[in-house]
DNA sequence: TCTGGGGTCCTAGGACCC
DNA sequence: TCTGGGGTCCTAGGACCC
């Protein structure tokens, strides 16, 4: 099959690109707060989280200067110190990053009506019906960056792009205080130089997979014969060739705002480990207490219970069990997660790290079905 | 090097149903 | 006697992201 037959095998419909979509990514974000109110951590190489007094913990943010000795997120502080020494470590303060974010959040919202938040650091917008051409919308990202730094002293990068995993991956090109703007028919081109990492949802261990069939940039995916594709790499591979061969992988009825949660979780490793399960019990409790609460704050009721165990060996354990009706009672929590609990009962205590505790299967309850849920005294 | 905490999504197998 | 095929739900584990 030619590469000419390859590109008309797939519907139409996938070619077209018909949004502008605007991603914007907080610079080193945490980091970034830091030094701004701290200048004397200016220019330095800072890391933000674990703990700095026992040096246990991974990183959560870092600074510039600290990525050029190698260290990166979630990379374990004892490795970072040894990568750095003089590495400064702050332990992070996060009701301050949040109160950021909702700031800059808010600014981001007079952009587009249409926006989805991804994290604290990074959103996107539609800017379809707020620019004409990309040109425009390269204009609007400037003044959207201007606006971010004059407010609130932080710079962010930009990516403009027909998609939002195009407008993603833009945005990482040039970081940090960057601007990338790429037109649908330069994508495959703009791709193709690109690391397959490059992309998201390819992490360390689809890029052994890739670099043991000789592929290392979105160029080398975009050669092979799609067939091929689909028998080495699945069907998330033909996806992603997809992709790298400039066809819109994303639904036009994709939601873009509100995304609905999925589950609501609480886990700890302990600092030191228990010799007692009833001590185990009390972490669990907490977490249990924590989880309901939040679902009641968001008016969530949820069917599913799981417990996570973790072992010194770092296995990891997970068993779950579904209720036969959406429920919102701690005790139902409580008593599902110790039937979970009695598979591990005969285990010692001191060989566990972790405990969490999820629900899932969420659904969002309405006054109606309060009601009944109060009528036939399903809750607490 | 000795690995946080909050999530999402995907895969695969088994149970069960028609 | 050695048994289809499709659909859905549930569970467990794992990759990945910020």
């Amino acid at each position: 099959m030619t590469l000419v037959n390859q590109m008309t095998y797939f519907s139409e419909k996938e070619q077209t690109f018909d949004k502008i979509i605007l991603y914007m990514d907080l610079d080193a974000f945490f980091a970034n707060v830091e030094i701004r109110e701290n200048p004397k951590l200016s220019g330095i190489p800072l890391i933000v989280g674990g703990n700095p007094q026992t040096k246990r913990g991974v990183v959560s943010t870092c600074s510039y200067e600290a990525r050029e000795y190698g260290i990166h997120s979630g990379m374990p502080i004892s490795q970072a110190v040894k990568l750095c020494p003089h590495v400064t470590i702050v332990r992070g303060t996060f009701k301050l990053y949040s109160k950021v974010s909702e700031n800059i959040m808010k600014i981001l919202s007079d952009y587009s009506p249409i926006m989805k938040i991804a994290g604290n650091d990074e959103a996107y917008l539609d800017v379809t019906n707020v620019v004409s051409d990309y040109e425009e919308a390269r204009r609007l990202a400037t003044e959207l960056k201007d606006d971010i730094l004059a407010s609130e002293h932080l710079t962010c990068s930009i990516g403009v792009a027909p998609t939002k995993i195009l407008a993603k991956i833009a945005s990482e090109v040039d970081k940090p205080d960057g601007l990338t703007v790429v037109k649908p028919l330069e994508i495959s081109d703009f791709l193709a130089p690109l690391k397959i990492t490059a992309i998201p949802g390819i992490g360390k261990k689809s890029y052994q997979v890739f670099q043991n069939n000789s592929i290392e940039t979105c160029g080398d995916l975009a050669n092979l014969f799609y067939q091929l594709v689909f028998q080495k790499f699945g069907k998330y591979g033909l996806k992603t060739w997809k992709l790298v061969n400039g066809y819109n992988t994303e639904k036009t009825d994709e939601k873009f705002n509100g995304h609905e949660r999925k589950s609501i979780s609480e886990e700890r490793t302990f600092f030191n480990n228990y010799s007692s399960w009833l001590d185990i019990w009390v972490h669990i409790d907490s977490a249990i207490k924590t989880i309901v609460s939040k679902a009641k704050d968001k008016k969530m009721h949820f069917r599913t219970i799981s417990l996570k165990i973790r072992f010194n060996d770092f296995e990891t354990a997970t068993r779950a069990h579904s209720l036969t009706c959406h429920e919102t009672s701690e005790r139902q929590v409580r008593e599902a997660v110790k039937t979970l609990l009695g598979e591990y009962s005969s285990k010692d205590p001191s060989s566990i790290r972790l405990v969490g505790v999820k629900i899932s299967n969420l659904k969002k309850i309405d006054a109606h079905q309060k009601t009944l849920a109060q009528f036939f005294n399903k809750s607490d």
